[in-house]
DNA sequence: ACAAAAGTGTTGTCCGTACACCCATGT
DNA sequence: ACATGGGTGTACGGACAACACTTTTGT
């Protein structure tokens, strides 16, 4: 067999959602290379790991976030993209929930923040190529499955739905036919509790019915927004 | 740096179509483990190759295909795939035209073969997954990008494209509305050439403007075939 | 003249889009 | 009473789906 001494890695691109804007997590390396860059949370996959265990693990080590979506995005392997070694990683996709963004600056004195997708600071090693990456497929995933729930709160206003849509997909939306839309597809419960803001009528909440979502894709039904 | 021993391979996915049949290009494994068995082509890639490089290397060494369209398909890598070594896989999805569908039986007296997709037999290490995996991926892309024409002739007759879509989608597809709907995207160009299949009207040779295509695609359009 | 495949047009239905006014609340 | 955001219906046009007969060739 072939002598080779490439390392696996995994690094995570995770958004999240809250003020009107879409949010990346990421790190402060407190290491050479690149030190005091921001980067993806990420690491080396541990000899026993599966590639999903290894970023659930680095996420919970370096970010203490909870994760509510998670997807294998691609796998970066230019030769020269580390360094230090040849370093191929696996990089995930995942979504968090506002009620999960609380995270730690955690003890080995990194920083872990969120940024706003609009001011990122400059990236190391070949991130900002993950996260434009990550990016597209969350714009696209957007509009055939319904991962935006994920980025929302469980009961949420059909306004924040809707103002996510805009902001992720860089565009306006009609307001009256989204809603026919998606209630057209009968996925989501309308409770009884409202919500006023502060001014204007108060709103009516809503929930995902997730439950209800697989039933009708297992019937064939597909979620589509345009 | 974490101790870390595990391997990268890259396995590709290569299909053709002919006789009305989707094929997959398999290998016949002349060593332990599943030694005989039938393996997608792949092998570990080289500490400073790409790991495209490395997909192209091995389709050559092993298979002697010459690929018309490549694309990363997923990365596996649960702990167990392969039972020496722990082996991460990229894997990789490819497509071959007809013309270039010869292939050797090569100097590893390994055995290469074409094999309908309805009549496989059993595969090694997890490559049927892989190749389960490779099959949605071939279904859905045929949809909403051009890439059937990477699977025909450089000069085709409408029919064929038609049998290709009904093959590789599993459904049967009304005639004229899909040449309607091909023809009003306005990427292909119809040759003055006719042939004659030996019975019935001799009929016209297409080819796909290539060129067009991307310009188009440039100005927003979206190729679609339900 | 018959068999085989190619070529072609119309109609109805459904879905997407555009668009504006009233409602419930807080100040 | 005014400002703010929430909630709703209609009409038009374009795209898709269903559908059958004629044409050109070989035998």
């Amino acid at each position: 067999m072939v002598r080779q001494n490439i390392k696996v890695a995994v690094d995570a691109v995770v958004f999240g959602y809250k003020d009107k804007m879409l949010n990346v997590l990421l790190i402060k390396r407190s290491i050479e290379p690149f030190k005091n860059s921001w980067a993806l949370p990420g690491g080396l996959v541990l000899e026993n790991e599966s590639l999903e265990a290894a970023v659930e693990r680095e996420l919970k080590e370096e970010t203490n976030a909870t994760i509510d979506y998670l997807e294998q995005l691609y796998s970066f392997g230019t030769p020269n993209r580390d360094p230090r070694n040849r370093v191929i990683s696996v990089t995930y996709f995942a979504l968090v929930k506002p009620e999960h963004h609380t995270i730690k600056a955690d003890t080995d004195a990194k920083d872990v923040a969120w940024f706003d997708i609009q001011k990122l600071p400059e990236l190391a090693f070949d991130h900002k190529t993950i996260l434009e990456t990550a990016k597209k497929r969350l714009q696209s995933k957007l509009t055939y499955e319904p991962i935006g729930f994920d980025l929302l709160t469980d009961k949420f206003l059909f306004s924040d739905l809707e103002k996510l849509y805009m902001t992720i997909l860089e565009k306006e939306i009609d307001r009256r036919n989204f809603r026919k839309k998606i209630l057209s597809f009968d996925i989501l419960e309308e409770l009884e509790e409202k919500v006023s803001e502060g001014r204007g009528r108060p709103a009516n909440l809503f929930k995902f019915n997730k439950k209800q979502y697989f039933k009708l894709k297992k019937e064939g039904f597909l979620f589509d927004i345009k």
